[in-house]
DNA sequence: TTTTCCATGTAACTCGTTACATGATTTC
DNA sequence: GAAATCATGTAACGAGTTACATGGAAAA
């Protein structure tokens, strides 16, 4: 269900932090696995304070900005967990966006599907290529994982891609 | 970018229709590729008008409610072509929520986590024989294709996780 | 005769993002 | 001395959903 407050639990479970912390650990680490911008986990972290998931500390380093520190308590460790179970259980089709244009690609001349699916095809292998260019110290676990497995998706679907590709062109021969 | 009003112009693209209509199709054939609701589409509908890309004709059949009957006009055609252009040449990698768990399997031992694991395995079953049986009338092109490169993702996603689970099980077995 | 179908719409709400405000501190 | 970093937060906005309202007609 509430996929932020997962993502936001899974990373207090490695180690107490405070928000901007954690913010620059989504936005240099998780960024291939969510979106999650600073306001909605800064609001985030603190609904989970009120809902007694998490504890607050304020620390302060000399002159810096005071900071709160959020660490996972029990309540919270167990829903963490009831949270980890159920997503690692789930599965949904996900709408993608990717598939709209496709039901309609009799509306276009053939060779301009091919020219735009060509085009397609590239940015799939730009996202390899940084997918590929992550650092994988991490890589059997962890991260790494959910990195495997977009790349996998990312495989199947240039895999697809190309035949589709492939069949419109043996298409256009046969005229 | 507006991927709502590409599905909506697309569908008029075929034939002008009322709302309701649209709202039917988009239930009963395209649940698998969009979540649009029936407000979201009426009130889409009235923006596309008033952004002058489809025309409403207000029609009447006996003593039924009166339906406004929208079809695509020129200007309408242009934009459905280029939003579809853009499209089709579009490739983004999707935040999936299935990839987020993966990121924490470590806090769970690894016998829950695979018979967690199996459970989704399931669920992509059967959603692969929920895709398998649409009647495939359309099935070469139109939303036919959406649903084929669907299904190759879930075949991919699914042999994926058959061998995460493997190595899971190896892994355990080493104890 | 109660339910379902036809047909459209709107008001309230949720979730999340954007953009901004603050203020000290280190870096260039 | 200007810019980037540290650290948190809020107000305004936007997209979309939920839930409801309407009212006649057909089906059960």
């Amino acid at each position: 269900m509430n996929n932020r407050a997962l993502i936001l639990l899974g990373i207090l479970m490695a180690q107490r932090q405070h928000g901007y912390q954690i913010n620059e650990f989504i936005e240099r680490n998780l960024s291939n696995i969510t979106d999650m911008k600073k306001a909605t986990a800064y609001g985030m972290l603190d609904k989970l304070n009120q809902g007694g998931y998490v504890d607050i500390e304020i620390e302060q380093d000399g002159n810096r900005p005071p900071r709160k520190v959020y660490s996972v308590n029990d309540k919270g460790r167990d829903y963490f967990l009831e949270l980890l179970k159920q997503n690692l259980e789930n599965s949904e089709l996900v709408k993608d966006p990717a598939d709209i244009g496709l039901m309609f690609i009799d509306y276009l001349p053939p060779k301009h599907v091919i020219a735009s699916l060509k085009k397609r095809q590239l940015k799939i292998k730009r996202l390899q290529e940084s997918l590929k260019a992550v650092p994988h110290h991490n890589h059997v676990t962890g991260v790494g994982l959910a990195l495997d497995r977009s790349q996998a998706l990312l495989k199947a679907d240039s895999e697809w891609l190309s035949t589709l590709i492939q069949k419109l062109e043996t298409k256009i021969e046969e005229d």
